[in-house]
RNA sequence: GCGAAUGUGGUGAAGAGGUUUAACACAACCGGCUGUGAACCGGUCACGCGUGGGUUCGAUUCCCAUCAUUCGCCCCA
C-alpha cells in the first residue's frame, strides 16, 4: 500500500466539518469587514521567501520545500501567504487602487518539521492582509476581526497575546545592543546562537539551550529601546483594544519567527489545557517593508494567518461543531417491489431541495433504521406495498420518535412546513 | 535536525519461540424475523501479527535494519 507522504493528511468526516464551518466563519466575518478574497499560488520563486520572509527566519533557513523545476528555477512551495499576497500586490499594481487594500485568503502551506500535535507539513490557512495605510486602527481591527471570528464559533478564554517589535529605528537600537551584549559571551553559546548573532540577534532570545537562556534572561529588553513613536503607537493599539474589550496580555518575549514584522505583533492560543499543545491558533502581525523589500513601493501592511487544522482541532475538543451535514430524508423501501417507487421518491424530494438517500438495495428494516442513523437523518420515510396502493408514505421523526402517514402529493408542503419549524428552533 | 514511545482484523486489544484453527469484546454483515431501529439466539468476519533481513529444527514472539505513527524539543499555523 502505498502511504501518505509524511505530514500531510486527508480531511474528511468529522474534521472536515469543523474546517468547513471554521473557516467560513472567517470569510464571513473577513468580509464584514470590506476584505475581498485573493488566490494566489501555491508555487513562488525561492527568491520571494528569502527576501521577503527573511532569510535569518528558522522557517526560511531550514523548513522549505525547495526543488528545481524542468528550466532550472528554484522554486519553492509556500511556507506562508503572506509573502505571496504582497508579491501580487506588485505584479498587479493593485495599490493604485484605493488603499487600504484588504485581501483574505486561504490555503495550504508547507514547512519540512517533524509532525506533531497539530502540526503538519502541509498545513491549511485563513489569512488576511492589509495593506498600503498605516494606523492603529488597522492594526487593531485585524485582531477584533480575529477575536470576532473566534467568539462567533463559539470560543471562549482565548489567550491573545500581544507585544511590539518596534519600528525600524527601535530595532536597529536595540539589536546593536544585543549585540554588545552578547559579543563578549559569544565563544560559550550554542553553533544556532552564533548563527542568530550574525543574522538576527533577536532570536537569541529565544534559544532554549539553557547556558544561554541564563545569558539571555540577563539581556536588554526590547520594550526599553522603543522609540517614542513606537511606544505611542504600540500604546494607541492596545487602548483600542481596550476599548472592544478584547482581553490580551503583554508578552515581552513573543517575536514571531518571520523577518517582516515590525511594530505590533500578536499570536491568539486556545486556553483550554488541550489546546496548549497545539501552539498559536492564529498569529500576525503589522509589516513595514515586506513590499519594498521584494522590490515594490514603501508600502506598510498588517496581517494574520490563522491554522485551520489547530482551530478546527480545538473546536472539536470544545465540543463547538454544529454540524448539519446529516441527510433530511432516509427513505426505506419495504420489500424489492417497494425500491423503484423509494427511488422515485427520493428523487422527488431531491428536487424539492432536501438532502435525500435510500439504501443502495432493499433491506431488513432494522438494517435500514440503522443506515438512517447514521446518516443523520431527519426523518425516515417508509414506503411499503400498503403506502403505495394508498398513495401514502409513513414519515418518522427521528427526534420524538413521532411517526405519522402523508400522502404523497403533500409530500411538499409537509416538508416544508416541518424544515420551518426546525429553523425557527435554531 | 535532536530525543522518546509504539506498530497484531473496521475498532479496543490478548498472546508468547512450537496445541493458537491468532483469544476476548465492540462494530459490521447474514439468518432466526418483509412492516419499525431494542433484547435474545445462531452464523460470518486477520492465508497473517508494519516491511526487509538475521538467529533457530521452528518465529507474530529474539536480534538488526528500515518504514510508519504518536509525543516532546526546536520553530510556528
Amino acid at each position: 500500500m502505498i502511504s501518505p507522504v509524511k505530514g500531510t493528511h486527508d480531511i474528511y468526516g468529522l474534521e472536515e466539518e469543523a474546517m468547513k464551518e471554521v473557516e467560513e466563519a472567517f470569510e464571513g466575518i473577513a468580509s464584514l469587514f470590506g476584505y475581498r478574497r485573493i488566490i494566489v499560488p501555491t508555487l513562488e520563486s525561492t527568491e520571494l521567501f528569502d527576501r521577503g520572509t527573511g532569510e535569518s527566519s528558522d522557517v526560511v533557513r531550514k523548513e522549505m520545500y525547495t526543488f528545481e523545476d524542468k528550466g532550472g528555477r528554484s522554486l519553492t512551495l509556500r511556507p506562508e501567504l503572506t509573502a505571496g499576497v504582497a508579491r501580487a500586490v506588485l505584479t498587479n499594481k493593485l495599490y493604485t487602487g484605493d488603499l487600504p487594500l484588504k485581501y483574505y485568503y486561504d490555503g495550504s502551506a508547507f514547512r519540512y518539521e517533524r509532525p506533531q500535535a497539530g502540526r503538519y507539513r502541509e498545513f491549511h490557512t485563513f489569512g488576511l492582509e492589509c495593506i498600503g495605510e498605516d494606523t492603529a486602527y488597522l492594526d487593531a481591527e485585524t485582531v477584533i476581526l480575529a477575536t470576532m471570528a473566534l467568539g462567533y464559533l463559539g470560543f471562549k478564554d482565548l489567550r491573545v497575546k500581544v507585544n511590539s517589535l518596534g519600528d525600524k529605528e527601535s530595532r536597529l537600537a536595540y539589536r546593536e545592543a544585543l549585540k554588545n551584549y552578547f559579543a563578549p559571551h559569544l565563544e560559550n553559546m550554542c553553533e544556532d546562537c552564533k548563527e542568530r548573532f550574525k543574522l538576527n540577534p533577536l532570536r537569541i532570545l529565544d534559544c532554549k539551550v539553557e547556558a544561554d537562556q541564563e545569558l539571555a534572561k540577563g539581556a536588554p529588553r526590547l520594550s526599553q529601546f522603543l522609540s517614542k513613536d513606537a511606544e505611542r503607537r504600540f500604546y494607541d493599539v492596545l487602548s483600542i483594544l481596550n476599548a472592544y474589550e478584547i482581553d490580551y496580555e503583554i508578552d515581552e518575549g513573543l517575536v514571531r519567527g518571520l523577518d517582516y514584522y515590525s511594530g505590533f505583533v500578536y499570536e491568539i492560543h486556545a486556553s483550554s489545557p488541550k489546546g496548549a499543545a497545539l501552539g498559536a491558533l492564529l498569529g500576525g502581525g503589522h509589516y513595514d517593508s515586506l513590499l519594498e523589500t521584494i522590490g515594490g513601493p514603501s508600502l506598510p501592511g498588517v496581517g494574520f494567518g490563522a491554522g485551520l487544522e489547530r482551530i478546527a482541532k480545538a473546536y472539536l475538543d470544545s465540543g463547538l461543531l454544529h454540524s448539519n451535514a446529516g441527510l433530511d430524508c432516509y427513505v426505506v423501501p419495504l420489500g424489492e417491489e417497494s425500491y423503484e417507487d423509494a427511488f422515485g421518491l427520493v428523487s422527488q424530494i431531491r428536487s424539492l431541495g432536501y438532502k435525500a438517500d435510500l439504501p443502495p438495495r432493499a433491506v431488513k428494516l432494522t438494517a435500514a433504521f440503522k443506515r438512517a442513523e447514521r446518516a443523520g437523518a431527519r426523518f425516515v420515510l417508509i414506503l411499503g406495498e400498503n403506502e403505495r396502493e394508498a398513495g401514502k408514505v409513513q414519515i418518522k421523526d427521528q427526534r420524538t420518535k413521532s411517526q405519522e402517514e402523508v400522502l404523497i402529493e403533500d409530500l411538499a408542503e409537509y416538508l416544508d412546513e416541518r424544515m420551518m419549524e426546525d429553523e425557527d428552533h435554531a
